[in-house]
DNA sequence: GTCTATACATGGATAGAC
DNA sequence: GTCTATCCATGTATAGAC
């Protein structure tokens, strides 16, 4: 995904040049969230080994040389990309987890999330990109935040599920819900590669019988 | 990763051609060894989108025309690491989960494994391996093998640890096998990217309270 | 803002010398 | 079995026309 770097770096981009990100403005708008979706595209269908300029470009019918106009280089939209998602993901999980008040309704959130995620192809998309960010630190950072608000958002409905009960002052929360955040990005992972959609399924049947189980005890428990 | 595919394909490799795979005679087992070490610390510090045959053989201050000598292309010379990591890898666990007999135990065994292949980078190498096995079958065929045989491994002990206890007939040891099985690669996935190494380290924590606990009330509740 | 054309670099893969 | 040299495909990035 790189070759040379004969590019000026960052400099100030003085006039008209080289608009690093997306100038704001109006006129292109359209042209760049085609190549957000073609470059989505291509991350889901060829992987982060397969993504160029060019590839991208074939994905939404596009012009090569429009990704560099609009985004610098590649890896400039790429990051627009993993920014774009998150911020997406974020507002999804936050209404999802808003009205979590039992271990039952997190896990069926869980599982309706993971279907709508893995239906749509997000989850495939953020596995590349989080691979190709362990090579790259710009868009590492553009990933990072967006697991990061993920992890937060499963830890308050955590916390909120177990307010006013025995476990909340037993149960690290925040180790918790970062354990949660991975196991879901390990089981995209994990299905990428054995194609057994029923196994996530099954998960969350067995997940539904214990939460439920233990939702009753922390009732019990509290009171 | 890939340009053409001019190869006369899987052809029946006539006399002295392109041995696809290792010819498992004697001369030039060093050097396979060596591009199997170049691969895997390309695909460590490189990532999946860095890796070429040029690039591995930089690695590994090897001549790039031997990778296709030996394994006729890139891809099938990650697909041995793939296979040699998964075998290694197999036979650790087998080892270090063949004395499980507690939940206390798993945790610890697991924190353990987690520890060393961290500092070894080979999770890291599972990873990108994933990663490139998205859009490429027969990687992902090699891949999915060391897969398996973990999450089997993994139910082994489960099975264990459980027998002879209330939650044998309750808890869905197959399903749960394949949750901490995932639960490790996403959680390398995650590191990758938060770079945040207490964490996890205070996860295992948390599990050491949780499972001794959990031990303790399964010892009371069977005898 | 978008396109065509083009430079230059890198990579896959092979032939042939050693 | 390994190396050098080479061909050709692909990719990055820019210049300049529209």
């Amino acid at each position: 995904m790189s070759a040379q770097a004969q590019h000026p770096e960052a400099s100030v981009a003085t006039t008209p040049k080289a608009p690093r990100r997306a100038p704001a403005s109006d006129a292109g708008a359209d042209t760049r969230d085609r190549l957000i979706d073609a470059a989505r595209a291509c991350l889901q269908s060829e992987g982060i080994a397969g993504v160029s300029a060019r590839a991208i470009a074939r994905h939404g019918d596009l012009n090569q040389a429009l990704v560099f106009y609009h985004y610098g280089a590649v890896e400039g939209l790429l990051q627009e990309v993993a920014r774009i998602d998150s911020d997406r993901r974020a507002q999804l999980y936050a209404t999802e987890l808003a009205a979590v008040a039992t271990l039952a309704e997190l896990v069926a959130v869980g599982r309706r999330i993971h279907d709508a995620e893995a239906a749509r192809g997000s989850t495939v998309v953020l596995s590349q990109l989080l691979a190709g960010a362990h090579s790259s630190p710009a868009l590492g950072e553009a990933v990072h935040g967006g697991m990061a608000a993920w992890t937060t958002l499963v830890e308050q409905a955590l916390g909120r599920v177990l307010a006013n009960t025995p476990l909340a002052s037993v149960v690290p929360i925040g180790d918790i819900a970062y354990a949660i955040a991975s196991l879901f990005l390990g089981l995209e992972l994990m299905g990428g590669v054995d194609g057994d959609l029923e196994r996530v399924d099954s998960l969350f049947t067995s997940l539904d019988a214990v939460s439920a189980l233990v939702d009753a005890l922390l009732r019990s428990g509290t009171a």
